[in-house]
DNA sequence: TAGATTGTTAATCGATTAACAATC
DNA sequence: TAGATTGTTAATCGATTAACAATC
């Protein structure tokens, strides 16, 4: 019975945190049922979309009512790494990497910012939130101590591929990269790039578009 | 001759920034000519996408050599909206929004970040690199005198409606959205997303799928 | 010249949208 | 019941990949 989790179409992989937000806004504000109309209005989706992306979650919702909110925020927390926790080390400690670290929303989201490490010995020893940086030197007993298994790279771009490299012969299995670079990882090693300079330049571009 | 800037496709433009960052690299390493097969190894694609994509691009390639790193980077910057330097105001200046409001990349790129606001007394006043946090009462005024025309949002997900309609009422056309909420907003106004803690839930998913 | 590499067309692949019988 | 909404199939749309004549 239980649906496959393999194999969600990208497209879809990337609109489920999104389902997400909106399902527990719903539970939180006492909503029990909303059909893909009601999500696809709220996340500006058709709703043909929506019941084809919840198709492959472990959910079924019912004619006339739609989708129990509190099953479908349950199915979508299953799919999206079954509500386990992840340590999770931040590299880099400028002024993005202790933002990231300070973070409290990711905790309280099921990923644990257990480690901030940094080459600078400038920054070495500082305190950010609840933690301190340390060298990166101690990268790999840190993360084989904490079982980190996700890191975020908040590094120079001239950096990023050799903190990467050391990141995964430690092994961490999963990569933010939020470096203007380009990662080649092993295969068994899942990166995911941000960047809000490259969300800044395709702004500029969808601007200058409607400009001209 | 000039080729039309207008309707390249997303997928297209959301990898413009990853040609440009590698043709600069190419530059500041002195090299003159690269080919579609070199700039796909360098950034994961196959040869014809990589063709495809400059193909919308105002550059030639030439047959034998590839493309001249100095054009190609001219045209990529004069896609990712000509070059111009856009006034960019960031809303929020909690961690993230500091972060942000203090990186100095952000300027030499062409996005000059001239102002950072927020409602609470008791960040009001502060200094942020070269900033001082100012009243979002005085968002509207500032977004004129200014000439703001892109805003990152770092504000808590309740209030990212809120001020993406202030935002838009005061001329904003373009937003970096990185808060937790879907914006609505009017035609004629861009809206970017980004969230780290979505593509920490995607990575959890490509996790859970490749350990499962 | 011979061969490498382009720009572009055609083929393939995949995602979104539309449509509708099933059903609550 | 009648009608709203589902899950799924088929149609459409768009992106990627393959192929190749043109060309430097």
């Amino acid at each position: 019975m239980a649906r496959q989790l393999k194999g969600i179409p990208q497209p879809v992989v990337r609109r489920l945190p999104k389902y997400l937000t909106q399902v527990q806004d719903l539970r939180k504000a006492g909503v029990e049922w909303a059909s893909s109309q009601d999500l696809a209005e709220a996340l500006g989706l058709t709703s043909s979309t929506v019941r084809q992306d919840l198709s492959h979650l472990d959910i079924l919702g019912i004619s006339k009512r739609g989708y129990e909110v509190a099953a479908l925020e349950r199915a979508l927390v299953g799919a999206l790494g079954g509500g386990r926790t992840w340590k999770v080390a931040v590299v880099g400690a400028g002024n993005l990497g202790c933002a990231l670290a300070a973070n409290e929303e990711f905790r309280e989201k099921g990923f644990d910012v257990c480690a901030l490490v940094d080459t600078s010995p400038r920054v070495i020893g500082r305190k950010v939130g609840r933690l301190t940086v340390e060298d990166v030197a101690a990268l790999a007993e840190i993360v084989r101590e904490r079982g980190v298994g996700i890191a975020m790279l908040a590094v120079p771009a001239s950096a990023a591929q050799e903190a990467a490299d050391k990141l995964v012969a430690a092994g961490v299995r999963g990569l933010l990269n939020l470096a203007r670079a380009h990662l080649r990882v092993p295969a068994g090693v899942a990166v995911v790039d941000a960047g809000v300079l490259e969300n800044l330049q395709e702004l500029s571009y969808l601007l200058h578009l409607s400009r001209a």
